[in-house]
Parts: C-alpha cells; sequence; structure tokens
DNA sequence: AGAAAAACCGTAAACGTTTTCGAGCGCCAG
DNA sequence: CTGGCGCTCGAAAACGTTTACGGTTTTTCT
C-alpha cells in the first residue's frame, strides 16, 4: 500500500540500513549515496511510519496538550502557540478538553501518556498529589501552575494585577471591589496576591467580594454587590465577568466610567470591541505556549537535574473603562 | 520500562497471543482465562501500545482536525465537539492550524495522512482539484465545503441568510446593504446564493459592498459604504464585521438599531454580550463538528460506496439591533 | 608497500502488537 | 472404535523502522 523503506532501498540499490541512516543521520553515509537515497526517497513520496519510528527509538514525536475548555479563547491562544512551536519543531499535537472536570483531566493525561513524549497540562484543576501522580506517567509541562519540581511555563498575573491596582489608585480610587473567581483556583489565587501587595501598600479600602462563577452570569450578579458595597472601581476575575458587570451596570443606569470604574482580566478580543473598551491586562498566550512546548522539548533531552519555571510579563491595557472617580 | 503484553501473558500464564485475544476479541477465548488475563492486565495497569497494534493492523486510533484559524472561535466550537466525539469512540485527535494558507493546509493533511485514519478538513481555502489531490492521501471529511464525491457536514448558512432578508423585509427594510467577506471563500459564497435567492422574491434593493477582511477593521471601513449608499439595514459578512460596524457607526453618531440595523452571521459569544445586542444567525458548529467524526467513523467501516452529505440548521437570533426603519 | 585505522554499508535482531496456522483435546455421529 | 468437528490456545510470522555488530573497502601513516 504505502511506500516503505525497503522500497526506497530496492530503488536506490541499497540496504534498509543505510536507507534509514541516509534520513537520520546523514554523516554515517557516503555523500554520493545519500543523494541517491535522498532521490529515490522523494520520487517515491517516502514519508517514513512514525508508529514504527516510534516502536523502536522509544519516541513518538508527538506531545500532547489538555486543556480545561476549548471554547475559552484565552486556552485556544494558548493552543495556536503551542501547535505552532510544536509544528516547527516537527512535532504532532494530540489536543484533549477536560471540560473543567479534575478526574479527566487526569484520565486524559494517563490516556495520552503511551502516545506523546510529553505533555503540556494547562491550568490543572487537579490537587498538588494528583499532578505529581500523573507526572509519574509521561513528561509534564504545567501552564498557569506553579509546583516545586515540575517545569512550568507560567505567567506573571499577580504582578498584572498589582498593576491594575496601581492605576486605579494613581487615579484616585480609595474603596475597590475585588470580584473573586473560584477560590480553589491557582489563577484566582495568584491574582488575589498580586491585589493584597498592593492594596497593602497603597491604604485603600478592599472589598473582597465572591467567589463568583468566572461566567458573564456571575458578572452580572457581583455587579449589585459591588455597588452596594459603595466603591468605586470594580475589579474582576477576568473579561468576561467584567462584561456581566458592565451590562448589569448599564441595565441599571449606573455609567461607567463616569459612576465607576471596572477592570478585566486576559484581554480577550472582546475587551478591546466593547464600549466602552475595557481596561484590562494582558496575558501573554502565546509566548507562554511557545516556552511550554520549548521546555517540554528541553526536558526530553536534558539530564533532568534542573526545573525551570519560566514567567512571562503580563502587560496592563488602559482603555475606556476606568477614570478618575466622580468626586 | 513500561508493562507490555508479556508481562500480562507471564503473569497470567499463557501465551501473548491469548492476551491480545482476551482484550481484542473476547470471544475466542475461554471466559476462564479470559478473566484470568483482565485480573492480570488490570493488576500490572497494561495498556496497549497503539503504536504496535497499528503498526500491524494498519489503523491508528487517531483522526486529524486542520483549521483556518485556532484564535476563531467558530472554529474551536467545531473543535471542541470533534474533540469530544472522538474522544467517545476511542479516538485521540491531532489537531494542526494553517493559518488560513491553502498550501500549508494541503501539508498538513499529507503529513498526518501517516498517523491518522482519517482527518476532517474545515472551511478549506483550497481548489476543488487540491482537495480532491489530498483526498487520496486519507479518508477525509468535508466541513463547511461541499465538495461531489467526499463525505461533508454541512451547515445551511445559505438558508440562514434567507432567513436574515425575509426578517428584515417583514420588518419594512427595502433597501439593504450586504458587506461580502472573502470572494472566493465558500462561506461567503453559500451565504450570498441564500441572500439573493431571498432577494429575489422580495422585491427589495441589494447594495453588494466589498470584498472586506472578515475582521473588525473591514466592518470600520465598509460601514462608511453602507450609509453611504443609503440603506436602511446593514447584513455583515460575519459576527466580527458587525462588530466593526457597531463601532464605526457609533462613532459616527449613528444610532443602531434607531437609525439603521445591523445583522451578524456565526453566533459567537460576544454577539450576546455587546450591547446592543446583535441579531445574527447561530451555526450549529458543535453539531456540525459530531457528525463530521460520525461520518469518519462510518466512512472508515463500510463499502465508502455513498458519500453523505449532511447539512445542519442554522437558527436565526433576534436580538436587538433590527428593528422597523425609521419611516 | 604494507599495516593499522577509519569510513562505509549490509545482516539481523529488536520494538510490542495482531493474526495465521496448526496442535491438542473433548465430543458426537456413524 | 474411528473420524471429524469445534473449541481453546500456543508458536511464529508479520508490520516498518532503528541500531548493534561485523565485514569490506578506503584512507592514512611509516
Amino acid at each position: 500500500m504505502a511506500v516503505t523503506i525497503r522500497d526506497v532501498a530496492r530503488r536506490a540499490h541499497v540496504s534498509v540500513a543505510t536507507v534509514s541512516r541516509a534520513l537520520t543521520s546523514p554523516e554515517l553515509v557516503r555523500p554520493e549515496t545519500r543523494s541517491r537515497v535522498l532521490a529515490a526517497a522523494t520520487e517515491l513520496g517516502y514519508q517514513p511510519n512514525r508508529a514504527a519510528r516510534g516502536l523502536i527509538t522509544g519516541k513518538t514525536g508527538n506531545i500532547g496538550i489538555v486543556v480545561p475548555d476549548l471554547d475559552n479563547p484565552f486556552f485556544t491562544g494558548v493552543l495556536k502557540a503551542v501547535q505552532a512551536r510544536a509544528m516547527q519543531a516537527d512535532y504532532a499535537v494530540f489536543v484533549a478538553d477536560s471540560d473543567e472536570d479534575p478526574v479527566t483531566e487526569a484520565k486524559l493525561v494517563h490516556a495520552m501518556a503511551k502516545q506523546v513524549d510529553g505533555v503540556v497540562l494547562c491550568a490543572p484543576g487537579l490537587e498538588d498529589s494528583q499532578i505529581y501522580e500523573v507526572a509519574g506517567a509521561t513528561s509534564l509541562v504545567l501552564l498557569n501552575r506553579r509546583l516545586p519540581g515540575v517545569p512550568a511555563a507560567l505567567m506573571d498575573s499577580a504582578g498584572g494585577m498589582h498593576a491594575v491596582i496601581d492605576h486605579l489608585v494613581a487615579l484616585g480610587h480609595r474603596r475597590i471591589a475585588y470580584l473573586n473567581g473560584p477560590r480553589t483556583s491557582w489563577s484566582n489565587q495568584e491574582r488575589r496576591r498580586g491585589l493584597l501587595s498592593a492594596v497593602a501598600q497603597h491604604d485603600v479600602d478592599l472589598v473582597d467580594l465572591g467567589p463568583f462563577a468566572p461566567r458573564y452570569e456571575g458578572g452580572l450578579q457581583a455587579a449589585d454587590l459591588a455597588v452596594a458595597a459603595d466603591t468605586t472601581a470594580i475589579v474582576a476575575y477576568n473579561d468576561i465577568m467584567a462584561l456581566g458587570v458592565l451590562a448589569r451596570l448599564r441595565d441599571r443606569g449606573i455609567t461607567v466610567p463616569g459612576d465607576v470604574s471596572v477592570t478585566g482580566f486576559d484581554d480577550l478580543t472582546y475587551a478591546a470591541l466593547c464600549s466602552p473598551a475595557l481596561t484590562t491586562v494582558a496575558m501573554p498566550v502565546a509566548q507562554a505556549g511557545r516556552t511550554a512546548v520549548n521546555l517540554l522539548l528541553d526536558w526530553l533531552d536534558s539530564d533532568n537535574t534542573e526545573v525551570p519555571q519560566i514567567v512571562a510579563e503580563t502587560q496592563l491595557i488602559v482603555r475606556g473603562t476606568t477614570t478618575p472617580p466622580r468626586r
């Protein structure tokens, strides 16, 4: 059916071993025969069977990525970068969606383990111990989750949140609401950490609300609580919640940013497109995705002695939803 | 290293052949020994090596999907469904992003061909002939592109567009602008087809503008042309363009839907979230994704005699950007 | 020129499965 | 009692590669 290494060998008048060498370690064969082999290979349109190769080398040439939700632009941004970088390095990528469920998350990386050289696990909801457990099944690099002993591509969301508070304080806000995302999520903890550190050095009142579902509906619900708390600025856990907040405020006749300032987090595309455009912090998803596969690839051919955790910088994007408070 | 079929065989005191049979075709082995094998397998945590299996069976247990842009929620919606359905059927899925480039598109399916049992090709920009060419490399099912002889999962976007015009005409609009997407794209042709058929039976003036880039910026540009043409309704090729139109109109002080009605297409999440919420047509992306892999799976074990092309219904979602014209 | 070293390449084993073939066995019919 | 059949299972070949090992040729050195 398909063209095999034997066909190439026959056509080039060499053994299969030579063909293999000519393709994978060219320095081991005389230039003349090598070009003969290469010619035969391209003429026949030969592509090595990766399964067979993997069987003997133990490497598959594949990597996996498991994300909590493929409908979330945040993760697809990561995915896009991972895919691109992997392709560059001649790796193919398996994708799986855990639907935010920790147990399928674990199941998925176990299922992938046999077919990949490593997997990047995005923002897992797993317990620390469970992560260590799945890390035993394959090479793992985390994205948006820090854990001692396992390499990770991180984003400085704490720093981003710090910048948000600095920005609001500079505008003159002194009473600020934070709308928490899921309490147990590592992201929320990080964002909150940056928030608290900034608040501590600025002498402002923090109204800590939630947790809320990190969705549009969560924002709708949270908005009322924030205005009831008489704050002049509302810091949402993420953009989608912020959009909910904006919608609810508009419905109630509260103008943004006139009556109250609002910030999001993530800089999803629609943050720039809604009106007024949302002040938010941009996450370097593409960069993180790229470094995640870089880490994985490095990890694969190295003595695994050091465990790099690379954090990429976030960036505050000031748009139309933040101004000085009314008075 | 990993636990192999031989380990299981040893522990169950049978041959490797029996283990294989017990796992893949249970009816061929005595129930008693089968349970002994199963016990041994689970005790050891045995998972068959799919590469080795694929080597002999010729099936990989993988499917591939190539999309034009992973940042586009439309395609990730498809991807999510494809992934879910594939997982259900115990298939793993490779994903690749062509970056809207037809030649990488072809290259990608060729590269995948060896590692998958089939690929679903989403909204390809390839010429018909090139599609037939890549279809030779592996089992192919198209999504959002119809081509004689190759199975496809389609969505009735023509019907959706027809519904849009019916809706606008019912509201009283008689002069309508259509903002074309890329001329050569199958999607634009389909939408335009539905548009023209509706226009023909309604006696309205159609102002055919473009093509424009199917992006926010394209909408900004198109908006001015549409108002210059003195239309009372603007039908955009897709939601993102519609958002651009809304932004540009707002900047110019033209109110929506008061002065002019606007419609989008695709029903991406932000269509519901912007304000006023966008009237648009919902594409059954999840359903299409599912049927795409169903088609692929059916195709794989059947006599390939019939070539099903299944079209899923679209649905007009009336929201806040459409009302009767001012006078 | 002769020997040692290096360069090149072929033979065959190995990777972990599935599957063909046939052996052993019990059973039933003739 | 014999022949045949059905059931269960083991031995071994096969899938398409890579790679250890050895053999042959070429180069290098004296």
